[in-house]
DNA sequence: ATAAGGGCACCGC
DNA sequence: CGCGGTGCCCTTA
């Protein structure tokens, strides 16, 4: 619904470059709502825009996948894709491959 | 306007 | 290290 935070979320996701990802609480604590965290997520995956941002570049704050509206195997791929390497479910060298903003 | 749900984060056990 | 509970925020019905 373009609410300013959904734009603002997209954004953020069109700024992490290929190969990296960035983590939802950083997105939140770029756009200024560093406790909305969980609403960064939802903002992605229900993006009501066409072009869907690489809401798969973006996991949770310990490393793990967090979720995916189209499965998390599938973000798995994209990620592995994109360079990154998937080990129990979590991103090898995660701290490096973290994208951060500000 | 209220209620419920959800791709999280953090803390305690 | 894994699980559960709590807090914070946003969107949709």
């Amino acid at each position: 619904m373009r609410s300013d935070f959904n734009q603002k979320v997209w954004s953020a996701l069109k700024l992490i470059p290929r190969g990296r990802v960035a983590t939802y609480k950083e997105i939140a604590r770029f756009i200024g709502n560093f406790k909305a965290a969980r609403a960064v997520g939802q903002a992605c995956g229900r993006n009501s825009k066409a072009p869907r941002v690489p809401c798969h570049r973006v996991v949770k704050s310990d490393g793990s996948l967090g979720g995916y509206s189209g499965g998390v195997n599938k973000k798995i791929y994209l990620l592995k894709q994109e360079g990154l390497k998937i080990v129990k479910s979590k991103i090898e060298n995660f701290k490096k491959k973290k994208f951060e903003f500000i």
